[in-house]
DNA sequence: ATCCCCGCTTGTATAATACAAGTATATACT
DNA sequence: AGTATATACTTGTATTATACAAGCGGGGAT
């Protein structure tokens, strides 16, 4: 029991370290790994202004920041002025956004296929499940 | 089956950005991911050289050349010289680093167990040799 | 003895992040 | 209405982890 915690540990520190590495310098696609996401979370929840984006990644106000502004400078993202409120604005994804995610979204998976070729079906489905449900444990942890 | 790949590709986005952001700013404990890799490694297969522990890592010669001085600075390892070669050493844990190290793996543990607390025991043990054979998967594309 | 290889260090660059200070708008309290 | 506080965002600065490139000095092969 406590045994399965130990390796979990142990895994998720070279994981992190593997996956930065991956992400970060020899990466897949075009996309950094921020602006990946956040092109996901719009791309999967709509448009959304900074404040809400890094609220939702748990980054600081000022990375989501750089990183909208990085977005927008390469035409990935548009800044809709919210009508109500002076201050705010939204981010909505461009076609060009769009199709930029999806490239980098297929080339991702791709890869992930390609590591994941000898699994079960049975083996990946509960892959996924379970991070999803330690993403989730997280995010409660970090919360509270 | 394809969709069981998005799902891991996605969820290991996310779990990427939520673990840097965990271990390296609002850290467990007083060392930083590699620092505790290192020490792990070290400690687990015993003394070896930066470049054996750079390939073990995949990472660069120059970056766990300088993990390992600051290791050495604050004491955890020692530089031992090779006999033979006059180039190399191999760095060997200290007191103080295996009991920075235990005291850091307990309180990593402690903060995934809490994560995990109300999984089942099988959903541990099953999350954790997936890990294991996620990161296998990642070394052996990566060499490819 | 020379030339190249190898282990390691150091210099420099980059990416992603945090924290702190600043600007401008919005809201709340007299 | 006027002032004080809070909020959305930007910008400046620092830190951490990484890579790549250049260099130093010892090894080994011809």
């Amino acid at each position: 029991m406590n045994n399965a915690v130990d390796v979990i540990e142990l895994e998720m520190a070279i994981l992190v370290r593997r996956l930065v590495s991956m992400t970060t310098y020899k990466k897949t696609g075009n996309l950094d790994r921020s602006a990946y996401l956040l092109l996901y979370q719009i791309d999967s929840y709509g448009s959304a202004g900074v404040k809400a984006l890094s609220d939702e990644f748990h980054l600081d106000i000022s990375t989501v920041s750089r990183q909208a502004a990085a977005l927008e400078q390469k035409g990935y993202v548009r800044r809709i002025p919210d009508p109500i409120d002076g201050r705010a604005y939204s981010l909505e994804m461009t076609e060009a956004g769009l199709e930029v995610l999806n490239e980098n979204k297929k080339a991702r998976q791709d890869s992930i296929g390609k590591m994941l070729s000898n699994w079960s079906d049975g083996e990946r489905v509960i892959f996924g499940e379970l991070l999803r449900k330690f993403n989730t444990a997280i995010l409660e942890e970090a919360s509270e």
